[in-house]
DNA sequence: TCGGTGATGGCACTCAGTACCCTCGATTAT
DNA sequence: ATAATCGAGGGTACTGAGTGCCATCACCGA
C-alpha cells in the first residue's frame, strides 16, 4: 500500500508549484468567477510563468478538479486487489466511498468547488467527464466480475450509473448543505438502495442462505427461457 | 401532437443555412478530422459567412450534435403529457425511446458520429453534457411521480441514471456494429432490465399477485441443469 | 569541469468565441 | 412612392485558451 496517492516521488518537492496555483485560481475564482479570471492572472498571482500553468493542468478548468485523478488512480487499484468472490457490487460501493472521502476530507474546499461548478456550465460540464471516468472504472470492474452472464455487461452498465447516481445524490445534497451533516451515513444509505436492489441476497431471490442447499428462483410468469437459465446458473454454480 | 419538432416557422425556410453547416462540418470532420478542421474551413465549404456559424451553433462540438435540442423539447413534452396514474418507469423508458428514434431515423448519420465522437475527447465529453440533460429530465419527472415517496428523490435519480445506462448501451452496440440490426428490440430488452428491477410490479412488495404471475422453483444445490430446466419449463410454459 | 536531464520561463502562433458594425432585402407607415 | 424599420447575414477586430519551440537554470553523475 503506497501512500495516498502524492503523485510526484519524493512526498515534498513536487506539490509546491501545482498546490500554490490551485490556491491562486480558487482565489481568484471565488471573488470574481471563473470566466472573469484569465489564465494570465492566476499565474501571476502565484507567482510562476504561463507556460507551468499548462504544464499541471491540462485546461483552465482541469484546476477546479485537482484532486481527482489521484482518487481515480486509487480506485484502479483498489479494485484491482478486491476480492474476486466477494458481492462486486458492495465492491464498487466501497470504491465510490473512496471519493466520498476525498470530498469529505477537505468540505470547505468541496464546498466552494460545488458552488461554482453549479454556476459555470463549462464546470459542469468538465466535472461530468471526471465523473464518467469513475463511472467507467466501476463498471469495467463489473463487467469483469459479470462476465459470466450472458447480460453481463449491460449488469455492468447499469449497476455502475446506479451506483455513482446514488453516490452523487448524497453527495450533491451534502454539498448543498453547506458541509454540515454525516455525509458518510448519507452515502451508505443512499447505496443501500443499490446494494439491496442489485446486489448478492437480494434481486432474483437468493433466499438468503437459510439453508445452504437450497436456491430459489424467482420469475415472472412469460420471462424467457435463457433468461431464467442463466440466474439459476449464476446461483448454482458460483 | 405538433411536427416532429421543426424548429424554424414555415417548414423549409430556417433549415437551409443550418444543415450546409452540418453537412459541411461533417464532410470535412470525416475526411480530415475534427481537430484539423477549424470553423473557417467549415463556413467556407457552406459557402456562409464566420459569423453565422456562431449564431446557429453555440460551438463548434454543437454541430455535430444537431438534433438534440428539438430531441429533449420532444421529450419534456411527451413526459409533461404522460399519464400521472401510469407506470413512470415505463413512462421514462418509452421517453428515453424518443432519443433511440431519433438516432435510429438517421443510421448512417449516428454511425458517422459515433465514430467521430469515440476519437475525440472534446465531442465524448460534449456528449456527455447533452446525455446529462435528458437524464436529468427524465429524472425531473421521476421526481415529481415519487413526490409522496420518502426516498422520492433518490430513486428518481438512480432510477433515470439505470434508463439512461441501458439506453446507451444497447445504443452504442448498435452504433459500433455499424447499424446492423434491430435496435429497437435490443433497446426493448436492455430498458426491460430496469422496468423488471424498478417498475411497477417488480420486487419489493409485489406480493399480492404472487399466484398467477409468479413461479417458485426450488431445487437442491448440485442439481442438474437439465432437471432445473425441465421444471421451471413446466411450471413457465404450462 | 563538462555534458546531460528535467523543470521552468518566455515568446509567438493558431484558433474558438464575441462585440460591433455594415449591407441588403423585405415589410410597413406616412 | 419614399422613408423608417427590422431581421438575416457578412466582415473586422479583439480577447483569451492552448500549443510549439527555444532559452535558461538547477542539479547530478562522470
Amino acid at each position: 500500500m503506497s501512500e495516498v496517492h502524492e503523485q510526484g516521488g519524493t512526498a515534498a518537492t513536487r506539490p509546491t508549484m501545482r498546490d500554490a496555483l490551485v490556491e491562486a485560481a480558487f482565489e481568484l475564482f471565488s471573488e470574481r468567477g471563473f470566466e472573469q479570471t484569465t489564465v494570465d492572472d492566476i499565474v501571476s498571482l502565484a507567482g510562476v510563468g504561463r507556460r507551468s500553468f499548462f504544464r499541471y493542468f491540462p485546461s483552465k478548468e482541469a484546476v477546479v478538479f485537482p484532486d481527482h485523478d489521484g482518487c481515480l488512480a486509487d480506485m484502479t487499484t483498489f479494485l484491482e486487489q478486491a476480492d474476486p468472490s466477494g458481492d462486486p457490487v458492495a465492491q464498487v460501493c466501497d470504491a465510490a466511498r473512496l471519493v466520498l472521502r476525498m470530498y469529505a476530507g477537505n468540505p470547505s474546499f468541496s464546498v466552494g468547488r460545488y458552488r461554482l461548478t453549479k454556476q459555470v456550465p463549462n464546470l459542469r460540464t468538465h466535472e461530468l467527464s471526471v465523473v464518467w471516468r469513475y463511472e467507467r472504472t466501476l463498471a469495467g470492474h463489473l463487467r469483469t466480475r459479470y462476465a459470466a452472464r450472458a447480460d453481463g455487461a449491460l449488469r455492468a452498465d447499469v449497476i455502475a450509473a446506479a451506483v455513482v447516481a446514488a453516490h452523487n445524490f448524497a453527495l450533491r445534497s451534502w454539498l448543498r448543505s453547506g458541509g454540515e451533516g454525516d455525509v458518510g451515513a448519507a452515502v451508505d444509505e443512499a447505496l443501500q438502495l443499490v446494494v439491496d436492489t442489485w446486489g448478492d441476497g437480494a434481486a432474483e431471490g437468493r433466499s438468503e442462505s437459510q439453508d445452504e442447499e437450497v436456491v430459489v428462483m424467482v420469475a415472472r410468469r412469460g420471462t424467457p427461457m435463457w433468461r431464467v437459465v442463466q440466474g439459476v446458473e449464476a446461483a448454482l454454480e458460483q
